[in-house]
DNA sequence: TGTACATCAGTGAACGCGCGTTCACTGATGTAC
DNA sequence: TGTACATCAGTGAACGCGCGTTCACTGATGTAC
């Protein structure tokens, strides 16, 4: 073989986390796969080499993205971190203002609407997965009424997250971000 | 004259209109200037007669479709409904089910977020002005606490409604509705 | 009153461009005999 | 041991297509003289 083993693995990895990047940074619809694949230190043409089609590309990143985020919030549960300091972190300047790293639902949300119901299908599954971590941070409340408020928390994080990186007023911008963390955080202090 | 005086302020403000559907129901980048023209009842060319370009049109587009939303708050606050009303017309699954007509907020924001500055400021504008409303149907709390609080109510309603236009399990996306809204509800009742 | 011209909303073909996708090809390696 | 062939990740040019934008033109009307 001209390449060790485990090479093409290696690529399609390196090509899903450049395109990773790029989506939540521009979009899924603004990342073309000429640019990703020059990032990638790649032509064109190698791409089909691993994946069907550009939207076999979206499942495999939003399964890579939201799992990344899935072994950060399950970090988080092993070490007893609370719940706060998870949501202090996603409603913050650094999250607003690095989008290309951050959270897949607040980047892509409304874009995923619009897709297949294939694409749509990997990220309700992995939505529901995020929320029942969110859950699982939480003191109070049964199991039920835990996962009810994990779902209103989700909401306003993925909304304040967007409108406050939307906003063209860095005061206003920091007001959300703070704002929504308060309620966020009253919410889930709650039984 | 061919055409009768106000003739074309009339087609100006049909192409917005058009436009402005299109633009909530496919996002911007993904719809094109020649089907919206055409849906008009027009040919392309005609395009730049009304606008400079297309940047131009998603400018006038916003300060349309939340100048409509703007009305039905006013007209809310007027008829002293209340925020909870306004809280359940929003996340309702007629809303999630017909973006075309609904929150520009909600369809456009991550969007909105990569485009020009003088985009963004308008839609930043349009924000403010919008959580100045939601505020003002609110009871309790001073005016600097109510504005607060809508601040989140907001974050959480364009969340919540993104969420639950995404996910392709209706049971969910129900769930999501209905206990974003609850939080809202309670997080503007308070004082 | 009749004719020549100006106005202007809208037409429709064309522009260059980047998109996702296809495909004949390369070239380094392993395998068969 | 030496040679012919198979494998396969990656190359790079080309495909048709739709995009935003431009522009010479149309044709119905109002205005000037």
């Amino acid at each position: 073989m001209r390449y060790e083993k485990g090479h093409k693995d290696a690529t399609r990895a390196h090509i899903i986390e450049v395109a990773s990047a790029q989506f939540r940074e521009h979009g899924v619809a603004a990342a073309g796969l000429a640019g990703i694949m020059s990032a990638a230190g790649l032509t064109n043409g190698a791409f089909y080499a691993h994946f069907d089609s550009k939207e076999d590309l979206v499942r495999a990143v939003l399964l890579d993205a939201f799992g990344q985020r899935q072994q950060r919030l399950r970090a988080n549960l092993e070490h007893k971190v609370g719940i706060e300091t998870t949501v202090r972190n996603y409603l913050s300047a650094r999250h607003r203002d690095d989008a290309g790293t951050g959270c897949p639902s607040a980047a892509l949300v409304a874009e995923i609407a619009r897709h297949p119901k294939e694409t749509r299908g990997a990220f309700t599954e992995k939505v529901s997965e995020i929320i029942d971590l969110l859950a699982a941070q939480m003191s109070k409340g049964s199991p039920a009424e835990r996962r009810k408020r994990a779902m209103a928390a989700y909401s306003t994080m993925v909304g304040g997250l967007q409108l406050a990186r939307a906003v063209n007023d860095r005061k206003l911008s920091d007001e959300i971000l703070e704002n929504a963390a308060a309620a966020v955080v009253k919410l889930t202090n709650e039984s």
